[in-house]
DNA sequence: TAGAAGATAGGA
DNA sequence: CCTATCTTCTAG
């Protein structure tokens, strides 16, 4: 039939994770009867040189599915309450991956709606990283499965890539969150697209702590 | 074994 | 602006 085969799926997501960021970009993510049109990606690199990884500081119980081969899925608990998404780039090992960070729901908008009851309009559905994982059901068993074998399968965009933008990665803090790491990509002008957030800092200011102030 | 930070979202 | 919530990682 005329849908995509996991093989097509699978070549691309085996490419490298900068080069596949925009390929990605108005494909669409299907969990079951939920699908999703692309709009936003922040690419990962593997333990080579991003400090903003999880692969970062090498493999651990967590990360595991990273370092599978491209057209893995890597689903990590995000603040203790979201599900984010992250399809896995490159060659086995290398754990460079694709946070999907928001979407157009296309398909099971009702669905979607359902799960995410506090959404107050559908292009709030999927727009950010933690509603586009509750948006699609995502499940923490779903992590370390393959697209097209497990319950998530990629539909790759077949027509030309729309007006890409990017910058720096949302949440990231420090020097990986600058512009040094401009790896957050977003398709111009759209509304599904997540809003900019700095890395906030946590840390207790402790009452005194010692004023950082000069 | 303990403690802090984290690829967020929602509400005041 | 502030907090909920809890897993993961690091230090000792």
């Amino acid at each position: 039939m005329t849908s995509t085969p996991p093989d097509e799926a699978t070549r691309l997501m085996s490419g490298a994770a900068l080069e596949v960021a925009p390929r990605l970009l108005g494909s669409v993510v299907r969990v079951g009867g939920v699908a999703v049109r692309v709009t936003e990606v922040e690419a990962y690199l593997g333990t080579a040189g991003d400090p903003g990884s999880h692969a970062h500081r090498g493999r651990t119980a967590r990360n595991a599915s990273m370092f599978g081969p491209g057209g893995t899925v890597y689903v990590y608990l995000s603040y203790g309450i979201h599900r984010c998404v992250n399809l896995v780039c490159g060659p086995e090992g290398e754990a460079s991956g694709l946070l999907l960070r928001a979407g157009e729901v296309v398909e099971g908008v009702e669905t979607a709606r359902a799960r995410r009851p506090t959404s107050r309009g559908d292009v709030d559905l999927a727009r950010g990283p933690g509603r586009l994982g509750s948006a699609l059901g995502i499940d923490l068993a779903d992590d370390g499965t393959r697209l097209g074998i497990g319950r998530l399968s990629l539909d790759v965009r077949p027509g030309p890539a729309p007006a890409i933008e990017t910058g720096p990665r949302v949440g990231v803090s420090g020097e990986a969150g600058g512009d040094r790491y401009p790896w957050r990509f977003w398709i111009a002008g759209d509304a599904t697209v997540s809003a900019y957030r700095a890395a906030v800092r946590r840390a207790r200011p402790a009452s005194d702590a010692g004023s950082v102030l000069g």
